[in-house]
DNA sequence: AATGAATGAGCCTTCATTCAT
DNA sequence: CATGAATGAAGGCTCATTCAT
């Protein structure tokens, strides 16, 4: 086996030993054991535990920088949202196709050295700002909202690190997209939020205030003040199990697995 | 100074030292130094380094779900546009008030522990189950999106922690609103985006509409398909330095500071 | 409650927590705790956890030397065996008396402390020259087998040493003697080992003949040269339980529970 | 030096700290420091300070065990005298060969932990029976006294284990016998005892008589009731040391040291 | 290159003892 | 006298890292 074998083969056990214990309770003891090698080949490899990790997590970052291409307006046959949706798609799809190492990006990356916290901070910076010119060139197109488009970065990232976490980490389910392959359902979800969200993408504007925002006659039949009965945006927790409380909910559809019923 | 007061001097200098190094970085020499107090003092009221750090998130997270107070819509007085407004506004000053221990639960807690993780699971559980029936009940009224509203709860989960993390912790700051105090600003842009995401409140849907949603005429004029000249939603990074995408990028006024300029 | 009183108090406990736990494993939050008082208190009456111990001790071997009257041969009433049995019987019945600290000389005692080791050895000591001066006494009078009375009075003092810890400590069971107490069949038993082993009572003589020494008829019918026909007085130990072994015994009737059965 | 060699030095050295200081007075540094090895590397061959201890006795135990060999009474050539003598020999050469375990086994043992506490009793429960088993068999064959055998059992155990602990742990003395080696004259004695207690070797019962068992007449003519002028089996201690007692005592030869005088 | 035994700093935790109230 | 909070020395154990083979 030669060298950069080796080497794959420890980040590749060093992943799974970290994404099964966490980071912290982890050791090198049981890497090398996973591995099958001995504990002084690890450090052949690598100078430490932290650097392995650091390696794991910056070949990951790299990758997803990677896969974030430039949308072409201008493009002769991708539409803007065909391309920008394509840069979902592929995010989402390195994400799932690499689970062990978002499990470590998402729990374990931050805490683990000032060092590595700065990497971290600098990386989700590079994809907020990215985000962010992206965003003011789409409102200087109409195809974004007017405000702060930092905060849109960070709302549009928190939102899809969320829904990635739950999925991957939790274990949640969504609904597949008609005639979508298994990770189609989130694109499309993610997509629509951001879209309801601060997207205006000109041929959707109709279509939206139709599906959306009412006009005010039809706001009046379905929504007026009079048949406001008795609701609530957010209630208090009274129950000390959330699938308890789903179960006695009005809605019994409701569960934690979103697979469409 | 009685039993009480000693333990909350413990709880704030760990809650301090924690927050300052992270959990796995401090160790009880360091709390107990912090405190002034002896190292046996320390395990007189704690059983150990992670029976603390349970201790404080367990009362914050206690906090946050005692603060979220049931929304009314037959309230005399509040419209429930106020009421929502208002359990985002104090989740928020809660956050504000404990930024140390906001800064644990988001950076530390994880991985602690497989129990500890559970703990949180379940918390985070309870929340999403909350404010997922809560848009059920806001779907039944015409005031949310139709949609999984399980997704629409993640997304928003998501995006209001990824804020609070980027304020907090990381020290972004946000332009303060007309006449509000330090965290209107925060609170307003969230309801806006949550309102743009998902809710439909009738009477704000013309609000909406004036501010955010340009007019045919306008949209026409922005954002036709001959007027496209070519941007990106999102680009790919080329820099190792946001600061040096940021300088370089055509909207010079960009920073990661988002005080109003 | 007076001074004697508290002190005698926190013996109590100290002595029971003592006996239940062991002197090692036993701290002063068990003794305070088990005797209702605090914890400075207990350093008011005692000195340190091992004063407490050695208080317990020392009060016990007090009692033991106490116990042990001198035997007169020129006694108007009493016999010398049945004062010898008296002694016998005394000690036994204190060492039943005052089960938990027997348990703490047998088991504890030692490996406290080099001069409590001293002590302790002192103790057995006196008890073993004691023991062997009667002996002397009684080769002068023709009651003890000659030979060397230290290692007499060793054997003695293990033997009995050994069966009292059977009894209380391991709560092995003799069966009582015909119309005795509890403890009269384990003084009987003690009693006729030692007579066999080297007394020389003359008036027990013909009696030990009788139940103990057969006649030479009745020898050979038993025991003759071509009846044996294989037996073993040790076997090897081939079974990895006692009580296993002990079942598949052909005497079956063999238990580790003395009592008549 | 090899795993085999390295497990065996940390053995020695512990047990040497053991039988020096005691269990609970050794700390691990005393075995690292005695071994010359570094705090981890004892951690490398046992899981903790009583592990090693455990290992000790584990070991002396089992040595014991397998010492201990089946008597054959129809041996061609050694009568079942001599195989008796023969396991009390190996024995007492075991123990001698090892002090520092034996001492470990009589001092340190008890008290460890419960589990350890268990371990022992069936050990020594595992001896009884054997032995137990044995004087059965000597019953038949009516070498062995009639009597409860668990009993005799106990008694021999614990008249054995005293004399080793006097020998082996205070550093009592005693006589070599005849032509033999150190150990021979203990051996002789347990043996002696042993047999006057409750052995009924055929062949040795004219002998028995003859040395010890006197008839009428002769005992009369020795011990007759009127001469018994005062004296004492057992007599009050009344002095605070053994060796003062022994300088008072109107046998001056009698002193701890049991060398032949 | 590979090994795995050895290292020892570091950390958590216990608990006998003290002392101000 | 009684209290019990506070102390801090002591000790067990871990584990990342080194290095001779």
């Amino acid at each position: 086996m030669d060298r950069h074998e080796r080497h794959q083969q420890i980040l590749r056990h060093a992943r799974d030993v970290f994404a099964r214990q966490g980071f912290h309770a982890s050791n090198i003891d049981d890497i090398v054991e996973s591995a099958g090698i001995a504990r002084g080949t690890f450090y052949l490899y690598f100078d430490d535990k932290r650097s392995v990790f650091e390696a794991l997590v910056d070949r990951f970052m790299g990758r997803l920088r990677a896969t974030i291409t430039r949308v072409d307006p201008s493009h002769p046959t991708l539409p803007v949202e065909q391309q920008i949706k394509g840069n979902v798609q592929r995010v989402i799809a390195l994400i799932f196709e690499d689970r062990a190492t978002t499990k470590l990006l998402l729990n374990d990356a931050m805490g683990i050295d000032p060092a590595f916290d700065a990497k971290l901070a600098r990386f989700y910076d590079d994809l907020a700002t990215l985000l962010e010119e992206s965003l003011r060139d789409g409102q200087f197109l109409g195809i974004v909202a007017s405000g702060d488009t930092r905060l849109f970065a960070y709302f549009a990232m928190g939102a899809l690190r969320e829904i990635v976490f739950q999925v991957l980490i939790r274990g949640v389910e969504v609904p597949p997209a008609s005639g979508g392959d298994e990770t189609a359902g989130l694109v499309d979800s993610i997509f629509e939020f951001l879209r309801g969200g601060f997207l205006r993408l000109p041929h959707f504007v109709p279509h939206l205030n139709t599906r959306r925002n009412d006009d005010d006659t039809r706001v009046t039949e379905t929504v007026g003040p009079d048949s406001v009965t008795g609701t609530a945006l957010l209630t208090r927790a009274n129950t000390s199990s959330s699938t308890a409380a789903a179960r006695r909910s009005t809605h019994p559809e409701s569960t934690a697995n979103l697979a469409k019923g």
